[in-house]
DNA sequence: GGTATATATTAGAATTAATCCAAATCTAAA
DNA sequence: TTTAGATTTGGATTAATTCTAATATATACC
């Protein structure tokens, strides 16, 4: 499977993302395929590939992203929120025993979701929170 | 409008929870109506109805109520926890910028959301996660 | 080039929700 | 009562995230 994104560099500048060496480097790992991780996993993968940036400089370019519409945050539970490269609309399972956000294609329907699980899981709960921001 | 329980004690002792005092000084609080609390909202309630219990037993408490299947939990970002005294299914407006939750009635669908925004706000974003966990 | 100006990065401290812990307290039954 | 088990407690701990203030980097203007 190719990457989600070819030229980071592009990309950031696109979305009107001023492309620092950083911000690249981790465009690379975060865009290079589908996935769900977490600040700590892009800061953990990020070290390990040799690349020298500081938490606060994850967070900050997390945020960026998000803000400039290239990721997606989804909130799990009280301390993980998971960055999804994929920013078209899609649901998602959460395993509470793996840690892991996988995703499940197609869209909700509360029979639907029975058939769709993952193999081996069963339903704990599902969460549906819209939300909203006061008009301009 | 009516507590959505009548008799603290036996709503508890109903779901086989030891319906200690602070227990039922809590349910008093979180079953008096339909709301969502978070634990800190219960815990400054309660000190303020001169209740005497310590954050550590309203975690405790709200932590089995959920467990008992009395409340639902709902997670809204990442150093947030709702607590829903209405453990009927639905979904929920989260209002950043006021940081509170409020009921949709009905079922979710992409177009049905829209038109049941609460007055003057705008969709921010919807997040769908189901949680699953490891078969047996 | 050289200097000013704005932006980005950094390490470490601070914050905050939530949990953990070991000691103290309560309760029910014998 | 005595005892055993469950509950509550305050304070320490954890962990994700944000803040801060200093440093570094990049762009713009002369």
């Amino acid at each position: 499977m190719s990457p989600v994104v070819q030229d980071a560099r592009e990309h950031l500048s696109r979305a009107g993302i001023y492309p620092t060496s950083q911000r690249r480097a981790l465009a690379g790992i975060l865009f290079d395929r589908h996935q769900h991780l977490t600040a700590d996993q892009v800061f953990e993968k990020a070290r390990s590939k040799g690349i020298r940036v500081s938490r606060a400089t994850v967070y900050n370019t997390l945020n960026l992203f998000v803000e400039k519409g290239l990721l997606r945050e989804i909130f799990v539970n009280a301390t993980h929120t998971f960055y999804d490269s994929n920013i078209h609309p899609h649901f998602h399972f959460y395993n509470v025993d793996e840690g892991c956000l996988t995703d499940m294609d197609g869209r909700i329907a509360d029979d639907l979701i029975l058939h769709k699980l993952p193999h081996g899981t069963v339903v704990e709960g599902v969460d549906v929170v819209v939300r909203v921001r006061n008009h301009s």
